[in-house]
DNA sequence: CGGTACGTTCTCAAAACAAGATGATCCCGT
DNA sequence: ACGGGATCATCTTGTTTTGAGAACGTACCG
């Protein structure tokens, strides 16, 4: 059982494939196959049922998984420890908390850690969370619903652990002009999965399309996108205070509290690391 | 860095000596001399300082020797998962816990992991203890003096875990005929290191010293031969009540109580097996 | 029923590795 | 001061391990 092996049996885990596996190895398929089966006869247990063509990881094989990820993990911690500059930091984050928060403890993460690599990834707290859970992110930020709102949310989650980072109002925000207090024609969102356009569709679009009253969902790509649909009239915007301070907002628009929701530093149980620990050290002073 | 090479690493370390590592490996010399700076140049580290023929650990060393221990076990505990019949736990006794308390505890866990072996080892205190913080045991059961009486115990030590198993109670068997209260002319004790031994002397022994009555110490090598001396009217022995009870202590022997002595579980702080969970719980359970 | 995608097996060349021989250095006792 | 003994580093050589490539078998799919 060495590493390299241990390496190959991860990603032909989470590949569900051999040539899957080869192709993201830079290996020809052959040796992933050989090594695999090196392993199997090393350890006299299966890690794989082959059904057919389809590869489906054994009892055996998820309990090797959850070690070869640790010893993967401890790896890398010692090599950090060892060598300056080595030590990198997955870090996911939502859009907004990106745009609005991120900065300052960025820079001062890097003022105090010069040599640990931060890669920055933004996506939706769905796609976060389940990067996390899946080992292609150490930790992510993304945002926790208030518990009340029985959202299909993927937190809490039993195998992450949750640091609450700062508490966001999130806002819509209406186009200027007609001042009544219905539900907007149109919403203005991001992506799917995304928690705050999933509480806007269960406070706004739920209980409007109940009444009998359709509320269009208008998917952009970034908040400048949204605020400028709101300029245009088309439709409302969601977005944190926060983003929507940062955003130069048209005259006139209104804006509505949809409460507040929580912003939470998530990681795996079990990871522990220098950087990830210095990060989550500046993030709790976010005021 | 793979598994093969800090084996190497490690060895070195430990033996102090390429050459002692290479004879402990069924490696040659050369090799070993080899595989350790392909570790350096791969790690970009000096991990010994070679000051003339010496091999002391370098900082960087000491803290990749603290990995390679910790990859190591978490490797045997993959294994161990995965093989049934692989999961040893080595556990080290003193000789009178290995007579009196340990029969019981180990048929029971015998009983509960049939598939996991327990290598078992008696010794002093020290040498346990010593051992454990060698990792060439896991874990050990030793005498742990009471707090008040300032010996040069190792207990407690930053580095280990304690769990309280029993409270023995030591004794001073003397040959029955004179019954005097006056300490004994001659104490038979174990091998130093035993933390009873060094009990009865700064009880017995110093105090006498120190009104000028000087108490011959004999050391013998087990609580037979201690008894046999008791018997034989030539010195009093020193043991826990449990294994005096075990014992056909000649007719009227006077025994006379030390106090009590807790004997306690002793292991790494970081070490973590399912068999040392088994094994902690089972005597946990001891009266 | 033939095409396609996939995993396995085999062969061969290249790379990694262990062993042995040799050399340099240091320590120690004479 | 000098030589023996022990140590670690280096070099060379034979062996083992490994990875690429091609052939083969097999399940799935249209």
């Amino acid at each position: 059982m060495d590493l390299v092996s241990l390496d190959i049996f991860r990603t032909v885990a989470e590949e569900g494939s051999v040539t899957g596996a080869a192709r993201r190895l830079d290996r020809v398929q052959s040796n992933v196959t050989t090594r695999l089966r090196q392993l199997e006869a090393d350890l006299g247990v299966a890690l794989f049922s082959r059904d057919g063509r389809r590869m489906t990881l054994t009892h055996e094989g998820r309990v090797l998984l959850d070690y070869a990820h640790r010893l993967q993990s401890l790896v890398a911690e010692a090599r950090a420890a060892l060598v300056p500059g080595t030590e990198r930091l997955r870090l996911g984050t939502m859009e907004s908390t990106a745009a609005s928060r991120l900065p300052g403890p960025l820079a001062r993460f890097r003022a105090a850690r010069p040599d640990a690599m931060i890669e920055l990834v933004t996506g939706a707290t769905d796609a976060l969370v389940e990067d996390v859970l899946g080992h292609r992110l150490d930790c992510a930020l993304v945002a926790r619903p208030p518990l009340q709102l029985a959202t299909d949310d993927p937190l809490p989650h039993p195998e992450l652990a949750e640091r609450a980072v700062v508490t966001e109002e999130l806002l819509v925000v209406g186009p200027g002009g007609a001042d009544d207090d219905r539900p907007p024609a149109a919403l203005a969102v991001l992506e799917p999965g995304c928690t705050y356009r999933r509480i806007a569709e269960s406070l706004l679009v739920r209980p409007a399309a109940a009444r009998g009253r359709v509320v269009r969902v208008q998917q952009l790509n970034s908040y400048h996108a949204v605020m400028a649909c709101v300029a245009a009239g088309t439709a409302s915007g969601v977005m944190p205070r926060s983003v929507f301070d940062l955003l130069k907002a048209p005259e006139g628009v209104r804006i509505q509290s949809l409460g507040p929701v929580e912003t939470v530093l998530v990681a795996r149980r079990d990871y522990r690391s220098a950087g990830f620990e210095t990060l989550a050290a500046l993030l709790a002073g976010v005021a």
